[in-house]
DNA sequence: GTTAATTGTGAACAATTTTTGAATGAGAGG
DNA sequence: CCTCTCATTCAAAAATTGTTCACAATTAAC
């Protein structure tokens, strides 16, 4: 689950910027060029965190920071063109929960939204191990390990990821657009062709281990982990 | 129990931004606009942390500063308006535990802040060792000291955190952004690659000490803490 | 049984990631 | 003020993995 960041800057060009660090840090975004969007696109999107420009049309960050505050108590991280104390303590009084000044560095952003969201990620970290269990099959993500029968085999982080990905969904038939969507990223160019290969590589390794699953092809459609289901 | 923080500085301006920062950080604050004011609020608030500005008006901060050291140890952190070396040495002549230069960035006085007052929790917290052991290894936080035998090995504070951390989820992968924001902090902000070179030197001092363990890579996705689990 | 489409395989190649050594910078202590 | 250590950055080198391609094998359909 990646975290959803609102933009809001009337200047496109800081807004794409924006976009491009936050997407390869992993998060979601929205974008809005104006305070009245932003507004919207805070109902529509509803993201964890945003980022709002001081100077804009139609409503002021500050004004939008207010209107939100109302109902929501959503991080707001305010982009101020100068570090006039008298802009930041209005928007910090608008209910603002940080700030950075023009020119920033992207880096200094995501350490800032890291900070405002750091409540939100709690949830999902610092939990036991995610592992999968098949008979005599042990899938870690956690550990990026595969283990059969207590032994540990070593996997390529990519085949590792595939694995999991395909286990984590027993007996449901993936194509293998679906697995570039879900293994390689949804940005992935490259040949289908190379989902086969490493279920091939996948196959030598685990192959022949138990009968109770496997690594199935399904002709004409992609591949699934196949789960017997034990039956009297 | 959160900690109170006295706020001393004749800019109700910069008063009113700390005392937000501070209050989003879940401190408690009070707030003093002239050096009299601060040492009759020292006594009715008790805080746990000073900010202190050194031009106030009655006394100066460095009076001020003096005036309470002659009672209490309570730490202190000086504001001076400019980095002059006389300012800041009469101050911590004074008994000033640390101090900032205007213009600052709140991040920075939260990050003083905690600072000397972990500093002054540590001291009435005083538990027990907090040590991770492993074969012949033993990695002691509380004393940042790390023994192989009985033979005690100088790690410089970096890279006994990092191992720290690392041996504290053993099996574990972290990638290097997860290893930045914990052991760096979440705010840090710098190139990913240091976490390599603090591996590398962490291999040079502890590699080969045992077979049971180990700084393992994984390959496109970080570092690990790895632990061989006794086998039949 | 033949054919056309699809998947499996092995090896070469390309791309990416990690390691390493050295240079630079920052800070502590004398 | 100087020296020393530690932390960080950088770039070249080394290692590993990911991808592609050509061809073989398999499947399904007629």
């Amino acid at each position: 689950m990646s975290l959803k960041v609102l933009i809001v800057d009337d200047d496109k060009n800081i807004c794409e910027l924006l976009r491009l660090y936050l997407e390869k840090d992993g998060y979601e975004t929205a974008v809005a060029l104006n305070g009245r969007t932003a507004l919207e696109q805070f109902e529509a999107f509803a993201p964890d965190c945003i980022l709002l420009d001081v100077m804009l049309p139609y409503y002021s960050g500050t004004q939008v920071c207010q209107t939100i505050r109302e109902t929501a108590d959503t991080p707001i991280i305010m982009i101020t063109a100068r570090s006039e104390t008298d802009d930041v303590v209005d928007g910090l009084n608008a209910g603002a929960d940080d700030y950075v000044t023009k020119p920033f560095e992207p880096k200094e952003v995501l350490a800032r939204i890291k900070a405002v969201t750091r409540r939100f990620q709690k949830d999902e970290a610092g939990q036991s191990d995610r592992a999968l269990r098949f008979d005599r099959l042990l899938v870690d993500i956690d550990r990026y390990e595969l283990t059969v029968d207590d032994h540990t085999v070593n996997l390529p982080a990519k085949e590792m990821e595939l694995l999991y990905y395909l286990a984590s969904n027993p007996n449901r038939v993936f194509t293998r657009d679906q697995l570039l969507d879900a293994v390689w990223g949804f940005d992935y160019i490259g040949d289908s062709r190379t989902v086969d290969v490493h279920i091939k590589r996948l196959r030598e390794k685990i192959e022949g281990v138990s009968d109770q699953w496997g690594l199935r092809t399904v002709w004409r459609v992609g591949y699934k982990f196949e789960v017997v289901t034990a039956h009297a």
